[in-house]
DNA sequence: GCGACAG
DNA sequence: ATCTTGTCGC
Protein backbone atom coordinates (compact mmCIF):
# COMPACT_ATOMS: atom_id res chain seq x y z
CA UNK A 1 0.00 0.00 0.00
CA UNK A 2 1.18 3.65 0.29
CA UNK A 3 -0.80 5.01 2.81
CA UNK A 4 1.94 7.81 3.63
CA UNK A 5 1.55 9.27 7.26
CA UNK A 6 -1.85 8.80 9.24
CA UNK A 7 -5.08 11.20 8.59
CA UNK A 8 -5.49 13.75 11.37
CA UNK A 9 -8.35 13.21 12.99
CA UNK A 10 -10.91 14.72 10.53
CA UNK A 11 -13.85 15.61 12.42
CA UNK A 12 -13.02 16.83 15.75
CA UNK A 13 -16.43 17.40 17.67
CA UNK A 14 -16.72 21.71 17.11
CA UNK A 15 -15.88 23.73 19.89
CA UNK A 16 -15.46 26.76 18.27
CA UNK A 17 -12.07 26.85 17.96
CA UNK A 18 -11.79 28.20 14.05
CA UNK A 19 -7.93 28.56 14.16
CA UNK A 20 -7.54 25.20 15.01
CA UNK A 21 -9.84 24.10 12.11
CA UNK A 22 -8.24 25.66 9.87
CA UNK A 23 -4.96 24.71 10.82
CA UNK A 24 -6.51 21.10 10.26
CA UNK A 25 -7.72 21.61 7.08
CA UNK A 26 -3.98 22.44 6.13
CA UNK A 27 -2.57 19.97 7.16
CA UNK A 28 -5.28 17.63 5.11
CA UNK A 29 -4.77 19.34 2.33
CA UNK A 30 -1.42 17.90 2.09
CA UNK A 31 -3.02 14.67 1.84
CA UNK A 32 -4.40 15.77 -1.52
CA UNK A 33 -3.90 13.98 -4.87
CA UNK A 34 -4.12 15.98 -8.17
CA UNK A 35 -3.39 13.22 -10.28
CA UNK A 36 -6.14 11.36 -12.48
CA UNK A 37 -6.42 8.13 -10.59
CA UNK A 38 -9.52 6.34 -11.08
CA UNK A 39 -11.38 3.84 -13.35
CA UNK A 40 -11.03 5.73 -16.91
CA UNK A 41 -13.65 5.32 -17.78
CA UNK A 42 -15.61 5.07 -14.67
CA UNK A 43 -18.44 2.51 -14.59
CA UNK A 44 -20.06 3.69 -11.31
CA UNK A 45 -20.73 7.12 -9.93
CA UNK A 46 -22.01 8.64 -6.99
CA UNK A 47 -24.01 11.79 -5.79
CA UNK A 48 -23.95 13.94 -3.24
CA UNK A 49 -25.49 16.64 -1.70
CA UNK A 50 -26.58 18.11 1.75
CA UNK A 51 -30.14 19.78 2.92
CA UNK A 52 -31.52 21.09 6.30
CA UNK A 53 -35.21 20.29 8.22
CA UNK A 54 -36.02 21.40 11.88
CA UNK A 55 -35.01 24.90 11.41
CA UNK A 56 -31.18 23.34 10.93
CA UNK A 57 -31.02 21.17 13.69
CA UNK A 58 -31.05 17.98 10.98
CA UNK A 59 -29.04 17.93 8.48
CA UNK A 60 -30.04 15.85 6.04
CA UNK A 61 -27.91 14.12 2.97
CA UNK A 62 -28.31 12.18 -0.37
CA UNK A 63 -26.00 9.66 -1.90
CA UNK A 64 -26.80 8.52 -5.67
CA UNK A 65 -25.19 6.04 -6.92
CA UNK A 66 -25.50 5.98 -10.91
CA UNK A 67 -24.29 3.89 -14.06
CA UNK A 68 -21.71 5.85 -15.63
CA UNK A 69 -22.83 5.12 -19.60
CA UNK A 70 -26.50 5.61 -19.34
CA UNK A 71 -26.21 8.17 -16.41
CA UNK A 72 -29.67 6.08 -14.95
CA UNK A 73 -29.58 5.96 -11.16
CA UNK A 74 -28.84 2.64 -9.52
CA UNK A 75 -29.29 3.57 -5.98
CA UNK A 76 -30.93 6.20 -3.74
CA UNK A 77 -30.18 7.12 -0.47
CA UNK A 78 -30.90 9.31 2.37
CA UNK A 79 -29.17 9.90 5.80
CA UNK A 80 -29.97 12.52 9.39
CA UNK A 81 -28.06 13.56 11.82
CA UNK A 82 -28.12 16.02 14.28
CA UNK A 83 -26.63 19.69 12.99
CA UNK A 84 -23.28 19.88 15.26
CA UNK A 85 -22.06 22.86 14.17
CA UNK A 86 -23.01 26.46 11.78
CA UNK A 87 -22.10 27.10 8.61
CA UNK A 88 -19.15 29.48 8.65
CA UNK A 89 -17.55 30.00 4.87
CA UNK A 90 -14.17 28.09 4.61
CA UNK A 91 -15.38 25.57 7.03
CA UNK A 92 -18.87 24.10 5.41
CA UNK A 93 -17.08 20.27 5.46
CA UNK A 94 -17.21 19.98 9.12
CA UNK A 95 -20.69 20.90 9.33
CA UNK A 96 -21.41 18.58 6.34
CA UNK A 97 -19.14 15.82 6.20
CA UNK A 98 -21.00 13.57 8.71
CA UNK A 99 -23.78 13.24 7.19
CA UNK A 100 -22.53 12.78 4.03
CA UNK A 101 -20.52 9.62 5.40
CA UNK A 102 -23.47 8.06 6.74
CA UNK A 103 -25.11 8.52 3.40
CA UNK A 104 -22.63 7.27 1.44
CA UNK A 105 -22.14 4.14 4.27
CA UNK A 106 -25.91 3.33 2.33
CA UNK A 107 -24.55 2.83 -0.76
CA UNK A 108 -23.86 -1.10 -1.61
CA UNK A 109 -20.93 -0.47 -3.51
CA UNK A 110 -17.86 2.28 -3.40
CA UNK A 111 -18.78 3.94 -6.53
CA UNK A 112 -15.73 4.93 -9.06
CA UNK A 113 -15.90 8.20 -8.78
CA UNK A 114 -17.35 10.65 -6.53
CA UNK A 115 -19.31 14.19 -7.18
CA UNK A 116 -19.97 16.76 -4.26
CA UNK A 117 -22.17 19.45 -3.92
CA UNK A 118 -19.49 22.46 -3.43
CA UNK A 119 -15.85 22.72 -3.75
CA UNK A 120 -13.18 20.80 -4.09
CA UNK A 121 -9.32 22.49 -3.92
CA UNK A 122 -10.93 26.11 -4.83
CA UNK A 123 -10.72 27.13 -1.20
CA UNK A 124 -8.55 29.54 0.59
CA UNK A 125 -6.69 26.52 2.20
CA UNK A 126 -7.30 23.89 -0.51
CA UNK A 127 -9.62 21.60 1.43
CA UNK A 128 -13.00 22.17 0.22
CA UNK A 129 -15.98 19.73 0.83
CA UNK A 130 -15.26 17.48 -2.21
CA UNK A 131 -11.00 17.41 -1.27
CA UNK A 132 -12.12 16.60 2.13
CA UNK A 133 -14.41 14.18 1.97
CA UNK A 134 -11.80 12.52 -0.84
CA UNK A 135 -9.12 12.20 1.21
CA UNK A 136 -11.29 11.06 4.12
CA UNK A 137 -12.95 8.34 2.09
CA UNK A 138 -9.71 7.62 -0.23
CA UNK A 139 -12.39 7.82 -3.00
CA UNK A 140 -11.93 10.30 -6.14
CA UNK A 141 -13.94 13.32 -6.00
CA UNK A 142 -14.96 16.09 -7.85
CA UNK A 143 -16.16 19.62 -6.42
CA UNK A 144 -19.20 20.75 -8.72
CA UNK A 145 -20.17 24.27 -6.79
CA UNK A 146 -22.68 26.78 -7.92
CA UNK A 147 -20.98 29.62 -7.07
CA UNK A 148 -17.26 31.17 -6.71
CA UNK A 149 -16.06 30.83 -2.80
CA UNK A 150 -12.28 32.32 -3.56
CA UNK A 151 -10.71 33.44 -6.68
CA UNK A 152 -11.70 35.03 -10.07
CA UNK A 153 -12.41 33.91 -13.22
CA UNK A 154 -13.59 35.77 -16.78
CA UNK A 155 -16.64 35.13 -18.25
CA UNK A 156 -16.96 31.65 -19.74
CA UNK A 157 -18.22 31.56 -23.71
CA UNK A 158 -21.87 30.82 -24.04
CA UNK A 159 -22.28 27.33 -25.50
CA UNK A 160 -21.96 24.71 -23.36
CA UNK A 161 -18.35 23.27 -22.18
CA UNK A 162 -16.88 26.83 -23.04
CA UNK A 163 -14.80 27.41 -20.14
CA UNK A 164 -12.85 29.61 -18.09
CA UNK A 165 -9.96 29.17 -15.64
CA UNK A 166 -10.22 29.60 -12.27
CA UNK A 167 -7.40 31.58 -10.50
CA UNK A 168 -6.17 32.29 -7.12
CA UNK A 169 -3.16 33.34 -5.59
CA UNK A 170 -1.81 32.95 -8.87
CA UNK A 171 -2.69 29.30 -9.38
CA UNK A 172 -5.63 27.72 -11.43
CA UNK A 173 -8.08 26.20 -9.23
CA UNK A 174 -10.97 25.24 -11.19
CA UNK A 175 -13.14 26.47 -13.99
CA UNK A 176 -16.46 28.02 -14.58
CA UNK A 177 -18.12 25.97 -17.10
CA UNK A 178 -21.00 26.84 -19.29
CA UNK A 179 -23.01 23.37 -18.39
CA UNK A 180 -26.13 25.16 -20.15
CA UNK A 181 -26.65 28.43 -22.45
CA UNK A 182 -27.93 31.28 -20.75
CA UNK A 183 -27.59 29.94 -17.06
CA UNK A 184 -24.88 30.58 -14.61
CA UNK A 185 -21.37 28.82 -15.09
CA UNK A 186 -20.92 25.93 -12.82
CA UNK A 187 -17.23 26.05 -10.81
CA UNK A 188 -15.31 23.13 -10.94
CA UNK A 189 -12.92 21.77 -9.36
CA UNK A 190 -10.91 18.57 -8.57
CA UNK A 191 -11.42 16.99 -5.17
CA UNK A 192 -8.96 13.89 -4.58
CA UNK A 193 -7.87 11.72 -7.29
CA UNK A 194 -8.58 13.58 -9.91
CA UNK A 195 -6.68 16.13 -12.07
CA UNK A 196 -8.31 19.23 -13.12
CA UNK A 197 -8.50 18.89 -16.84
CA UNK A 198 -9.76 15.10 -15.52
CA UNK A 199 -12.60 17.21 -13.80
CA UNK A 200 -13.95 18.92 -16.36
CA UNK A 201 -14.19 16.05 -18.35
CA UNK A 202 -15.80 14.00 -15.94
CA UNK A 203 -18.59 16.71 -15.29
CA UNK A 204 -18.87 17.48 -19.55
CA UNK A 205 -20.00 13.49 -19.84
CA UNK A 206 -22.60 14.03 -17.07
CA UNK A 207 -24.36 17.05 -18.65
CA UNK A 208 -28.05 16.09 -20.15
CA UNK A 209 -30.91 19.08 -20.36
CA UNK A 210 -29.60 20.79 -16.89
CA UNK A 211 -27.23 23.01 -15.25
CA UNK A 212 -26.07 20.58 -13.02
CA UNK A 213 -24.39 17.06 -13.99
CA UNK A 214 -26.54 13.83 -13.52
CA UNK A 215 -24.98 12.66 -10.23
CA UNK A 216 -25.32 15.88 -8.66
CA UNK A 217 -28.69 17.27 -9.76
CA UNK A 218 -30.14 13.99 -8.59
CA UNK A 219 -28.31 14.43 -5.33
CA UNK A 220 -29.73 17.56 -5.08
CA UNK A 221 -33.48 16.76 -5.72
CA UNK A 222 -33.07 14.16 -2.55
CA UNK A 223 -31.79 16.51 -0.72
CA UNK A 224 -33.82 19.32 -0.93
CA UNK A 225 -36.92 17.65 -0.06
CA UNK A 226 -38.22 18.76 -3.49
CA UNK A 227 -38.31 15.09 -4.38
CA UNK A 228 -42.36 15.00 -5.40
CA UNK A 229 -42.46 10.90 -5.81
CA UNK A 230 -42.68 9.16 -8.66
C1' DG B 1 -11.40 49.18 9.34
C1' DC B 2 -14.59 47.60 5.26
C1' DG B 3 -16.47 43.99 2.33
C1' DA B 4 -16.67 39.03 0.63
C1' DC B 5 -18.10 34.77 1.88
C1' DA B 6 -19.45 27.06 -1.07
C1' DG B 7 -24.04 25.31 1.41
C1' DA C 1 -29.02 26.09 3.05
C1' DT C 2 -34.01 27.87 4.14
C1' DC C 3 -38.30 31.01 4.30
C1' DT C 4 -42.01 31.20 -0.29
C1' DT C 5 -46.32 32.33 -5.45
C1' DG C 6 -46.57 33.64 -9.16
C1' DT C 7 -44.47 34.73 -13.19
C1' DC C 8 -41.35 35.87 -17.27
C1' DG C 9 -38.99 33.36 -20.96
C1' DC C 10 -37.33 29.56 -24.03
Amino acid sequence: MNAGPPLPPALPDWNGDVAAARALQVELARRVVLADAFPRPPRTLAGFDVGFEDGGATTRAAAVLLDADSLQPLEAHVARVPTRMPYIPGLLSFRELPALLDALARLSRAPDLVFVDGHGIAHPRRLGIAAHFGVATGLPSIGVAKRVLVGEHAEPGPVRGDAAPLLHRGEAIGVALRSKPRCRPLIVSPGHRVSLPGAVEQVLRCLTRYRLPEPTRLADRLASRRDRGA
